[in-house]
DNA sequence: ATTATCTATAGATCTATAGATAATGC
DNA sequence: ATTATCTATAGATCTATAGATAATGC
């Protein structure tokens, strides 16, 4: 809390209050832009709706972003790293994150009915595949990032046997998500989320849930 | 052959000349957008630069589709369902289709650079989350029958046993490409396709490539 | 007579920019 | 003096429709 205040001031001496603003305004705009984007789609929203939520009108953008496409890279990289906050947040509550508890999170029904402040790849991983190098750039460190992440929840494992569980591990929750998201069916959608959560957690049994 | 040839003299017998070509114009159109969403999104093209693809101009496109919506509807639909068609061709070939197969053209690098002919669920995925409910219908149908087809490609275990390794191994699939097709690492990428297949082909160990 | 397709366009977007206004910061 | 934000708009889209044209099918 300390930090955080000093941090503030130390901004307003060097950067002067307007920039300050113009950071917070800046964050503002990413941080809705983020969320939208995960609903909605890259392509899901115009720049003059989302200056408009911003409390902003639609010429102050290019203030703050050369190009549509800065933002999407920008917004895309801002809604990385939900397991990183989610582990953080773990620890800080004195009760580390576990891989199982990881995985429950990621196939729960609050994940499925909110892609806004869910992961950004089961939202949005074909719609980055058609986005400019830049932006695909920054999702490769981002893999790497939660590649190890898992890797650390897995212990107990020799280290090639972790990574590859871990890259199952990775791209079964993101497919699980995609699928049940994208069928109408409620019962088959959570019978995907709850099968593959079971056997990422239980590898060796193929009889889960009985 | 003989049977073909039936077919199109009942059409035009029962038709006549200009519903046959209609018809034939529909799927045409069909065709192209199918192709072109799996590539470029759902949002990636227009109807005139459709239209024009197909050699026809914008006015047409009414008189085939009530809107849009309809059309990217129909077109999904008639992306899904390469499982089945591959299987139908191993099996006219001679050679059933085997599990093995599956996973390694689907894992290959010839699938992961052209999603306009492959997967619709790892190329839309997202997409289709968010379309109208007719198309998460459809949606949920196929998913019901590719899981089918997967279970008859487990032979050897006991029904719930082979749904829920189908339920994982369509999901981590479709999760493997969806990732491997959004980040810029070549290397990574194949990393993802590669570990992911070997997993499923063999869930038992976790050791693989050696 | 019917209708698939064409040309042309209405009306609603979208990204990006120009120039005015108002606030900070020297 | 600088610049974040505003209003206004250019120019390029987009979906959908109106009305003309040309072909099939009775």
């Amino acid at each position: 809390m300390i930090l955080l205040w000093s941090q503030i001031i130390l901004e307003e001496v060097h950067m002067g209050y307007s920039k300050a603003q113009k950071e917070k305004t800046h964050k503002r705009i990413v941080a809705i832009a983020s969320k939208r984007f995960r609903e909605k789609g890259l392509a899901g929203f115009g720049i003059a709706e989302l200056m408009k939520e911003a409390g902003l009108t639609v010429g102050g953008f290019y203030k703050h972003f050369d190009s549509r496409d800065d933002l999407v890279a920008e917004a895309v990289s801002s809604a990385f790293g939900v397991w990183q906050r989610q582990k953080e947040a773990a620890e800080s509550g004195g009760q580390p994150l576990s891989f199982a508890k990881l995985i429950d999170d990621y196939m729960s029904d609050a994940h499925r009915k909110n892609p806004g402040t869910g992961c950004a790849f089961s939202a949005l991983a074909p719609e980055i595949a058609r986005s400019d190098k830049r932006t695909r750039a920054l999702t490769s460190e981002q893999v790497r990032k939660d590649l190890e992440l898992l890797i650390g929840l897995l212990p107990g494992e020799d280290k090639r046997a972790a990574r590859s569980r871990a890259i199952l591990t990775f791209s079964a929750l993101v497919g699980a998500m995609a699928l049940a998201r994208a069928i109408s069916d409620e019962a088959l959608s959570r019978e995907i989320l709850n099968t593959v959560g079971d056997l990422l957690k239980n590898p060796a049994s193929e009889h889960s849930r009985e």
